[in-house]
DNA sequence: TGAATTGTTGCAGATGCTGCAAAAATACGC
DNA sequence: GCGTATTTTTGCAGCATCTGCAACAATTCA
């Protein structure tokens, strides 16, 4: 009900929202993460430090531009369109990176947030929690679209679960070492070059594991 | 230098960090991560707060246990015979566990730890965090030794470091599985088990992407 | 034994984060 | 429009983690 609202108070809140985002985001990059304090983020984003948790757990969410939600129809055919491509690894790897851009608006902000993980990797850490916490909402998502791969299908739903947890985990290893590589050489290629290559860091681990 | 020498100093200091990470993890386990406040865990340990931080950086890496240790030769004759025994993913898998049961003192800690980890998977990722941190360390020691495998062997150093990190994330993500079986299974089996539990997962995911 | 080194402690303070209750803004029924 | 109900913002008081600093205590070493 609330997302589809589109009175004042809900478009205020998306601005909101999105204020503290870019502020977090900015006054990172400008002024390091321990400069960066919440009072300087909200005088800029112009809330108050106590209004600032009603839209973030955490500074380093806000960084991330985390949140919980729901999966959307709109990621779920993204992710049908990152599996029929290539299949699990592809569909995994795509998961990770919508996590990192998920609203339309702060996507301005993906190449700041991907240079400040690449510059303090404990945010990765905590991405990797969020990851966690929503593993439930992923395995639900993704479960149905591998299982229906062969791999996958003969497995029971116990099995499955663990599986994608464990997916989880590579694919956002492989998508911190592709951050930072894309760091390492400037910052200079689109995200999309970023995904394509964590796709091919995990395939070359499964390759040379097996 | 510091490590061989053994005079009241030192022990005292081994001393010291025992108390404190025994405080911590058992104070935890009883009164919940919240309530073990660092007044408290210090209060037990019998030293001011302010000394904690002389040991440990912060709270959770006392209740892990986790140092900044250099790769002792202890751990890399372990690894060699985790490498030997059956490849690289046993040698990481052991890596892995071998963090979370670093000292002989406190090895009794340790099915209180994974208990802990359990019930606050963040620790978890600040677990990963530290792998990450000793990524350097840890490429140097497993490197040459994954480098003997066929399969590492035709890369260069880049490439094989880059694989060792993904790795140690496919692995930690794996070893967290592991945990929570061992946990949802009433922690009755031994440590071992855990880690072989661990072992199979990495396997069966790799099994399943190829 | 006395000086040098190292470890401990208290204190003041910054920062992140939470509960609470008052005040402001928005929505909704009439 | 108007008044009421609901939601959001805000300030404040307070707790907890963590750091720098300087005095003090313990250990080492010559």
């Amino acid at each position: 009900m609330q997302s589809s609202e589109s009175g004042l108070r809900e478009r205020k809140r998306v601005e909101t929202r999105d204020r503290l985002q870019t502020a977090a985001v900015t006054l990172v990059d400008q002024r390091g993460m321990e400069h960066a304090t919440l009072d300087a983020i909200c005088k800029e984003a112009d809330v108050s430090t106590r209004t600032f948790f009603n839209y973030f757990d955490s500074k380093e969410d806000a960084i991330l531009g985390l949140e919980d939600v729901a999966i959307t129809s709109d990621s779920v055919s993204d992710l049908l369109e990152a599996y029929v491509r290539s299949g699990p690894i592809e569909l995994t790897i795509r998961m990770v990176f919508s996590l990192l851009n998920p609203s339309v608006d702060s996507s301005a902000l993906l190449p700041l947030r991907m240079k400040i993980i690449n510059q303090y990797p404990q945010l990765l850490g905590r991405m990797a929690n969020q990851l966690q916490r929503m593993t439930q909402q992923l395995t639900a998502a993704m479960g149905p679209i591998l299982r229906e791969t062969s791999n996958f299908a003969d497995q029971d739903e116990t099995e499955s679960k663990i599986s994608v947890e464990i997916l989880l985990s590579l694919c956002s290893g492989a998508a911190r070492v592709a951050i930072k590589e894309w760091a390492a050489s400037g910052s200079k290629a689109p995200i999309e070059a970023v995904e394509q290559r964590a796709n091919e860091l995990v395939k070359n681990i499964v390759k040379r594991l097996k």
